[in-house]
DNA sequence: GTCTATAGCTGGATAGAC
DNA sequence: GTCTATCCAGCTATAGAC
């Protein structure tokens, strides 16, 4: 794997688990192990590795949602496939909440200028999530519905991460389902 | 006001606008009006800030709940007043997210000693809702229902802050509020 | 492409005069 | 209680050798 790819590896991972602002250039440096200087070769600026960064999760979010789609054979289904996504990754949001959702939060407080690049992840699992429920006979409200099951997550993710309860997640995404498949027709 | 409560309510409205992080003691000390020098008088470290404007939050939290408890007459009504918080402060929810849930999605990746403190926050809504839910006679799944609730409140603003779309809020408390409804007996 | 060295700035924190 | 002056560490970023 080429260094620039090694960066922005190192950078996702840090940017997750420390923060943007936290983060600094030196440490990812050392994680990837390379000098503070040859980084400068590659990024000039800290909202560049933001960007490429930003850029791959946009890129691995639309590759798993084209898995998903192929791979789940009904959209009720492929909606569970979202749901479980927090239980899959409960270990991470314990520790460090949902990738985008902070991500957001952060650089909306920052005012940052790659802010839109961040929402448009969200963006992308809302267009998906649509879809499904277009898909299942209810096209009338997909957005909605895609609306909410984004914030269920969003929500279980902050309080997951907040209290750290053992079970909740698991709870919580199993009564959500229940409700879900009552929309199956 | 004394110079102390100065601090303590401009760190606390620069730390919900930028971040923990992100706020330095000079922006504080400019937001009053006092040298950095006469800052160190007051508080040795950043670390005591934050302690103080957690502690100051969490007061603030407890006497609004209080007031809330006095001034609605029925749970139900009570548990609507929480709700509502989000429609109320929808303005700087869109700007800056929920001061609770971005405060300890930060500590939370800054790994910082007063996260417990910053999730006493939260603590204290839960406990007040299920006293709510117990009231309306849902003992048995009382503090299941203050989750979904509080969990309800962080998916939205979460999600108001991403996307910043009008009449998304109210639209989602009104159906939060429809679902509830059907709790009372 | 990668390194060392270093510039230039800002952060938190301290000392001491008033 | 408040100020100015200052220290030192850490940060982003650059220059130039290899």
């Amino acid at each position: 794997m080429g260094t620039r790819e090694q960066i922005v590896e190192a950078a996702n991972r840090l940017f997750y688990q420390q923060g943007y602002e936290r983060t600094s250039f030196a440490s990812i440096a050392e994680t990837v192990g390379i000098s503070r200087g040859n980084f400068y070769y590659h990024f000039k600026t800290k909202d560049e590795i933001l960007e490429a960064v930003l850029e791959a999760r946009l890129q691995d979010t639309r590759a798993m949602l084209a898995r998903w789609t192929e791979g789940a054979a009904t959209p009720l289904k492929r909606v569970f496939r979202f749901v479980e996504i927090v239980v899959a990754n409960r270990a991470d949001i314990e520790h460090y909440g949902c990738p985008v959702g902070t991500m957001t939060s952060e650089l909306a407080k920052l005012d940052h200028p790659s802010r839109a690049q961040a929402v448009d992840i969200f963006r992308v699992f809302r267009d998906w999530l649509r879809e499904q429920f277009t898909e299942l006979g209810h096209a009338a409200n997909a957005d909605d519905l895609a609306l909410q099951v984004l914030a269920f997550s969003q929500g279980v993710a902050t309080l997951s991460n907040a209290f750290g309860e053992r079970g909740y997640v698991k709870r919580e995404v199993e009564r959500l389902k229940t409700r879900l498949m009552s929309l199956d027709t």
